[in-house]
DNA sequence: GTGAAAGCGCTAACAG
DNA sequence: CTGTTAGCGCTTTCAC
């Protein structure tokens, strides 16, 4: 791989007039740098970024780190998708780190990018983390949160309103004539779990519905069969739900599963109401009637957040919610009488 | 962010000694390698990545770069999984990148992983890229390539007996009687659709089937609305197929909407069979006939390649071909009378 | 407009 | 076992 000196040598020029070609700086005659140029592409230079960050303190690596729970999480693929087509549009790449959210790995992977110095990283915090991310934010390296939130620090934050989209399912369900509601949810480690859990009681309890415990139920988010098992249970009781509320796309499998093995009929028999609009939602039968989260939306937002803190690293954090909307098709009706 | 020098200075040895503790050399004194562990965790230093592999002309940067075509194709993530499984056990972090099949981001992205001066760079090769990767392979970058075959060049390559996988979706149908079977497909720019379309007629041939090419669509692989376009087409013959192959995930989407748009009944009316067991084949009614291609596993045998390569340049490439297994579920059934 | 020289943080001879 | 020193490829003063 050539370099500098090299293209320096063969333009007869120094290497700083060389590296002013590369940064673009004006104070360079234009025939010189049009013969550098030339050079350039003859040996096929590209300048080495590795030594170009290892001189610039706080240089653009033109790398942004993304750590995701799970990228084969239908929800976050779409989010690093938008994050992506951003992020390629300013001449960056990303370095994607799955944390299956692991606390060892999500270490790892914050201490690699930390050390690769990406020019920020884009994560959904987990509650545990404040204080690696808070010496993150020491170093000066933008952080921009997306999917939950960071308790109460300052950071640029992108998450849709979780506690509507749980009581826009909810009052779907109860709009329909549903009174044993089931939801699916996680431990209250996810804020976006809980909070979709908040909307599904307020919408019971505004429409005078107690909540009972027996049909809450909390569980790995990242597991269908652990989905398919509690809906399993669920179905058994003795005063069944006759509707279900999955709080994500895999639960929503896994309660899918556990109801066709049940043999029960969706919707005449049991309802249910999923979290994402994923690809296969609309292919099923009865296609799925769930609360679209705007997945690739969120991604450019964060991403967009993100380009807007590199350009600018005093610009004050914003908190960006976004509005999750009720697609109805036909897994929710009345229920059986 | 502190560096070699501060440890040193504060251990109050050289930074050459902090180097070896770093690296694990076995000529310090275990009592100087300890102090200067203490104040290397007081400091909370981590060795500067960038500068370590600046210095060390092919030292390791621990950093594994990933070009996918599409992340939100569930056979590339299940992949994704897979080398990042492998990666995370050897200390290393994924580089991922989405190329979209747009060679320009691909070029990009390639130009990006030399620069970041990776270890070795996993992809599923284009045809078009001959003259890139050569490129690449003589900087003595690694290269591994899955999901297709790169021409005649001398690489590592993982792929999947795509032609018996074809072979053995078509024979299947065939079995169960049907004789009008069409595929959907994608142009021979990628090795895997091609191979696949090859085992389909070899299948027809063998049973003294005449390949009618009416029944052969091809398309974009990544839309599940062309797919759909082209079911939608081929529901609409004079002579309509009585099953259909879809050679990937998305397809089949695209393929199972159209044919419930058109009010077809599967599998009494029209079979299908798919290609890629993912997530939601068993969830839905009926589940779905597949192909199964070991995507994570072959995601493994990726990364086991890289890292073998990465311990020995020197080790002579090999091409390992993994087998697609067909599983049964109820999409498929014998022709209408 | 251009160049010489210093140095980013680290590793690897080489010397002791 | 430990330290001194050169230099990876680049950017950035500071001179001219």
């Amino acid at each position: 791989m050539s370099n500098l000196k090299e293209v320096a040598k063969k333009a007869n020029v120094s290497i700083t007039t060389v590296s002013r070609v590369i940064n673009g700086s004006d104070k360079v005659n234009p025939k010189t740098s049009e013969r550098v140029k030339k050079v350039m592409t003859m040996l096929d230079y590209q300048p080495n970024r590795v030594a170009q960050r290892l001189r610039t303190a706080n240089g653009r690596s033109k790398l942004l780190g993304l750590i995701i729970p799970d990228i084969k999480n239908q929800f976050y693929s779409n989010i690093v998708r938008g994050i992506e087509d951003v992020a390629y549009g300013n001449d960056y790449a990303v370095i994607l780190c799955n944390s299956d959210e692991n606390p060892n790995k999500e270490r790892f992977y914050l201490e690699v990018l930390k050390s690769e110095s990406v020019d920020g990283i884009i994560l959904p915090p987990i509650l545990q983390f404040g204080e690696e991310i808070e010496n993150i934010i020491k170093t000066g390296i933008p952080i921009i949160c997306f999917d939950r939130k960071l308790g109460n620090k300052n950071v640029d934050t992108v998450v849709i309103d979780n506690e509507m989209g749980g009581y826009i399912a909810t009052s779907h369900l109860i709009d329909k004539g549903h009174k044993q509601i089931a939801i699916l949810t996680s431990s209250i480690l996810f804020s976006s779990f809980s909070e979709r859990q908040k909307g599904y009681e307020r919408a019971l309890k505004e429409n005078g519905i107690e909540v009972d415990k027996r049909l809450i139920r909390e569980g790995d988010p990242r597991s269908s069969d652990n989905a398919k098992l509690m809906t399993t249970k669920l179905i058994n009781l003795d005063n069944p739900p006759t509707a279900i509320f999955a709080t994500n796309n895999l639960m929503t499998l896994g309660a899918i599963e556990a109801i066709n093995e049940q043999n029960l009929k969706i919707p005449e028999e049991i309802s249910i109401i999923g979290f994402d609009d994923v690809s296969w939602a609309k292919a099923i039968t009865p296609p799925l009637t769930v609360v679209k989260q705007p997945a690739y939306e969120m991604g450019l937002k964060a991403a967009e957040l993100f380009f807007r803190k590199v350009e600018d690293k005093s610009s004050e954090p914003v908190e960006i919610v976004m509005e999750p909307s009720l697609i109805i098709r036909q897994s929710t009706a009345s229920p059986p009488k």
